[in-house]
DNA sequence: TAGTGGTCTAGACCACAAT
DNA sequence: TTGTGGTCTAGACCACTAC
């Protein structure tokens, strides 16, 4: 229990003071990645406040990422593991999905889980897709995990006109099992030459605090993604991704000004 | 005070299912966009419940971008303004800086204030600009109004080598004022071509939270934007933007097989 | 069994704004 | 003045984990 005194008296609410103590003595290594901090009772004993107290400073760091507490286990420093999302890998000629690569990059091994079934289209997606409202459409649900933990999960919506009876139907099946979706429609000569991210933050909603590992009081990352060809839409998906462990990096050329806007 | 009974009498904690019935009458509209809705204090009245219940039960919808909590005024729904952040506009020819094209489109009056001074690169920016440390650059820090409200922030840095003596030397001053990047530059021969942008998020800090006028438990993206003409570093800068009122959208093509990579 | 964090109660004082 | 949210105390019970 190396925690300092509390010096600044000022007006200072007391939260703040604690967490500012915790937060640099995890800087100068106090603690190390993946050590055990003082928890709140450590805390509550330590500078005589209350559990509320005790919570809200722990709260602060772990909101941030410095810390990651565990159920009844305990409160532990977050090591810096930083994996990046890099939407430039949606590279045509790659084989393996561009989450594959991020994750072997950051010396992870990759696993995807994959499910798919065809369903009748609602309203937000028909309109990302640009067909009427009941359209046929095959959804898939992706979890994917990085060094055995689950780091990124999304559901994914293509037009099932475009795709039946093709060897592409089931994106976790067959020969183009994996690859990522420029790649699977290449297979069948379908050129997707754009992409658009929207990208939105949140805390987690649901199940999805448990399913992607996301600590107390951190967010995630919302991506609606649309892949186009000539500008008409191929394939959109929702992706989450626990921003705690995460970068997006978007990397693209500078358009000229005689290019032509593209869809929203 | 039409907040409706708990009828869950599961293991669910209170705070949860208090928070569910505060959403779904604000979903349901009983309390309108700018409206007021109970807070702590009426919160404890109507459920019976002590302080900090009350307060973990708006909090999630506070981190949520459902309310926004003034304090010692009161608590109130928050109406969806989305503005949207459209890197795709850095494109040749436009005259006034992306960020007044984006509030426009959201018909919002656009103000941007600036301010620029020549200091010594410490690491991190020389090291993204690849010059050595120490070298003069010039730093214009930025904040950016949009109907009034503050909703980007940004520290730019770019060689002061590149630009003394030129009439874009200071961003803020001169013919080219309120200019993006891209153009500023393209008025002194220089061709950016290509832009990196690694968005992260965080909690605000320091002052972030007073000055972009950032929510109780919302966070703010965080983006290291570099600019390069022909794989050379030419400004990069640091932009803070409160996530509750924006969205990115990144919207590019997708490179052929054959393409180089380019630098992080 | 001892320790952890999760949840909750029932009070209290304060500064500030009057959306 | 009244009501608001911000901060804080001093307890309590629980389920689960680690040892």
């Amino acid at each position: 229990m190396d925690l300092p005194e509390l010096e600044s008296a000022r007006g200072w609410p007391v939260h703040q003071q604690i967490a500012a103590a915790l937060r640099s003595a995890i800087d100068a290594g106090s603690y190390p990645p993946g050590g055990r901090v003082p928890g709140e009772n450590a805390i509550m004993k330590r500078y005589g406040v209350a559990r509320w107290t005790a919570r809200q400073a722990l709260a602060e760091l772990s909101a941030a990422g410095y810390i990651r507490t565990v159920p009844k286990v305990g409160t532990f420093v977050c090591g810096e593991q930083h994996l990046v999302r890099t939407p430039r890998r949606y590279r045509r000629g790659t084989r393996s999905a561009p989450f594959v690569t991020d994750a072997r990059d950051a010396g992870l091994r990759a696993e995807v889980e994959a499910r798919s079934e065809v369903v009748s289209a609602l309203a937000g997606i028909a309109e990302r897709l640009s067909v009427s409202v009941d359209t046929p459409v095959m959804r898939t649900q992706y979890r994917f995990l990085a060094g055995g933990r689950p780091v990124q999960a999304s559901v994914s919506y293509e037009p099932h006109a475009a795709i039946a009876g093709t060897p592409i139907e089931y994106p976790e099946r067959g020969e183009h099992a994996g690859a990522g979706v420029v790649a699977r429609y290449d297979a069948i000569g379908v050129h997707i030459d754009h992409v658009s991210e929207e990208v939105t933050q949140r805390p987690p909603r649901g199940t999805e605090a448990d399913d992607l590992d996301v600590p107390r009081g951190a967010h995630v990352f919302l991506i609606h993604r649309t892949f186009t060809s000539k500008g008409r839409p191929i394939e959109t998906a929702d992706i989450v991704i626990p921003s705690d462990r995460y970068s997006l990096l978007y990397s693209f050329p500078i358009p000229d000004e005689d290019d032509e806007p593209t869809a929203t």
